[in-house]
DNA sequence: TCATTAAATTGTT
DNA sequence: AACAATTTAATGA
């Protein structure tokens, strides 16, 4: 296995249009701004590393701002399960960061990508300072319940056209991942071990919700014509 | 900038 | 899991 301490050896502050890519920055105010920017750190974080691991004390409040990671857990068996992907503009962790506890879950890369984070200790202090701040953590909070109360609707279906649209129209969710845009680069492999299905069955699943007009399928990644379709999709096969 | 080659990704069996 | 077809990225003239 690799070493998770790579990940902090190659930090460094971000750059302009990194910062850009923050969603919550904008919320607030100058010097609340500058002290986060100060603390804020990017590293590349590449396939096999973890960018988080369960039981580790929480120390960082994490996002993405380029690539794809992947939530997961190991349970009793040593059996990996895969509860969703995150894109850019996706922040996560901040149950932990809020109590000051060790990761529940493991955090992969899928693909080499960038992760910034900001110190815990940072975080608290900007719910301590900043309503903007607030505002977006409760926001965010509230938007990923919803997301996991879907999954688990997700979970009790068996439709795998189904599963992949479901799954694809969290990925696509622009509260919680608002640098995904139009276009989400994903590869149908990366996808399939999101979802948990063989790339086959993807690919095929893919074929349909292109031909119903949701999403059109381009080399690399996925272009959204309809989130809603994607969402209320019945089964049609 | 263009052409060639290697690598990645997709579509299919 | 394997294969061919397609697309992109890298290389060098």
């Amino acid at each position: 296995m690799v070493s998770d301490n790579s990940l902090h050896q190659r930090r460094r502050p971000l750059t302009e249009p990194e910062l850009d890519a923050i969603p919550w920055l904008r919320l607030l105010g100058p010097d609340e701004r500058e002290r986060a920017v100060d603390d804020l750190r990017i590293s590349e974080a590449q396939p096999g590393e973890f960018v988080c691991r369960m039981g580790r004390p929480a120390t960082y409040w994490f996002g993405v701002v380029d690539g794809l990671l992947k939530m997961s857990t190991d349970n009793a068996e040593g059996q990996t399960m895969t509860f969703t992907g995150v894109p850019p503009g996706g922040w996560f962790g901040e149950g932990t960061a809020l109590k000051r506890e060790v990761y529940r879950y493991n955090i992969q890369p899928l693909r080499n990508s960038l992760v910034a984070g900001l110190h815990v200790d940072t975080f608290h202090w900007l719910l301590d300072h900043s309503i903007g701040f607030n505002r977006f953590v409760m926001n965010q909070l509230n938007e990923r319940l919803g997301q996991f109360i879907a999954a688990r609707e997700i979970d009790r279906l068996n439709n795998p056209d189904i599963r992949v649209a479901r799954s694809l129209a969290a990925l696509f969710n622009p509260t919680l991942y608002p640098g995904v845009g139009e276009v989400l680069r994903i590869t149908q492999q990366e996808l399939a071990y999101l979802v948990g299905l063989s790339r086959q069955r993807v690919n095929e699943a893919l074929t349909t919700l292109a031909e119903q007009g949701s999403i059109r399928v381009e080399y690399g990644g996925l272009r959204i014509l309809d989130l809603q379709a994607l969402r209320s999709q019945i089964i049609k096969r």
